[in-house]
DNA sequence: TATTTTTGTGAGCAGTCGTTCAACTACGGA
DNA sequence: TCCGTAGTTGAACGACTGCTCACAAAAATA
């Protein structure tokens, strides 16, 4: 059936993604590219048709991958929920690479608003996560680790807006201490915020 | 002395701020620039020496207008230190733009944080906010708004990572509710962080 | 008024961008 | 073995990039 492909695609998303992140949709060329992957201009364009296609591959390949694999890890699996949070934050700060590539759903929200199948994929990025901090909480709560009246959804929905800021922080380059300061603050912020039907508060 | 200049300086960096916002640096082209500002590259490039002295030159003019503008009027000014956080949260959802541009510090600390001189003015624009958020603290704390041994550094920085994460979502184009109960979260948190310091706290 | 000094104008430069495509290479089936 | 098919290669394309500069226009000075 013809000649074989003589790279692995997984490989090729992997460097992709790599380069995405640090240097944005914008900022990579395809010469950028080219040299990253070792594909020529040919192949790319006959498996991902564009270089928005190859983003759009980039971006599902990073939350299939990388995304779901912290949730999983960090959010799902741990037996101490909370402990497991205060993980998915700081192996956030410590990565290691300098300058921080920061996580590709920010820096694609914060880039790349305008191409619309680009939104769909960050949006469920971010739900993903959402999730997995909805999932760690629910258990913790069941726990006795927080509040018995803890408001899951909203409190989810603060911790992912901390993590993008952390994110944010982190890619500006701010000292180690403050970007840890703000994972104290979200661990401690854990907990403030109750279902606020009926206020039988009681502390 | 020669010609006067024909126009305004400032209206020209609102202008290239507003674009800038939108866009992004490498966005925006200068045949882009020159449409937005009105100006012609000749005399752009007498001004502002290149595309990178007129990014450096609007970032600041954000800094010093737009961001001091907003701490002054929600953070320093109002009688009621919480309120005025409530309201610097919530006038970042409600800007009525479409899309929404989001802010020059966030996107620029994502997109372009690789440019040295960029990073000082992130830096610094990022510095103004958390000291407004700090200096509304103190005043809660002081009105008897916030438990007394409230963590005032350590909130601010954990209420500047909640603001940017928040524009992060913004930009995203995550639902109004959603970010509405962010800001929810956020003032809720306030007071969860206490000083851990054993120490004799009377105020 | 003539001269000097500053600013405005926009055509055009060299380089890079995303993209195409014709020639070439390797494999399966006849 | 030869053909059909799929994959690889890299030169080249038009469009666009940031930027320059010779020239025109207007103000201050002589």
């Amino acid at each position: 059936m013809g000649r074989r492909q003589l790279w692995d695609q997984d490989e090729v998303l992997a460097s992709a993604m790599r380069l995405f992140r640090q240097r944005g949709y914008l900022g990579a060329s395809l010469r950028d590219i080219e040299e990253a992957t070792g594909l020529h201009p040919g192949s790319l364009y006959r498996t991902f048709q564009s270089k928005d296609g190859l983003f759009h591959a980039a971006l599902d390949a990073y939350n299939e991958r990388v995304v779901q694999d912290r949730v999983r890890v960090h959010l799902l699996e741990p037996a101490d929920p909370l402990a497991g949070i205060r993980s998915f934050f700081t192996s956030a700060i410590e990565t290691g690479a300098e300058p921080d590539p920061g996580c590709l759903l920010t820096n694609t929200a914060v880039e790349s608003f305008t191409l619309p199948a680009t939104a769909a994929g960050v949006h469920h990025g971010l739900a993903v996560i959402e999730g997995g901090f909805a999932d760690a909480l629910t258990r913790a709560r069941h726990r006795g680790d927080t509040p018995p009246d803890l408001d899951v959804a909203t409190t989810a929905a603060h911790l992912l807006a901390l993590y993008q800021g952390l994110l944010v922080l982190v890619r500006a380059g701010l000292p180690r201490t403050t970007l840890h300061s703000v994972t104290d603050g979200a661990m401690a912020s854990i907990g403030s915020l109750r279902t606020v039907r009926k206020q039988d508060d009681h502390e």
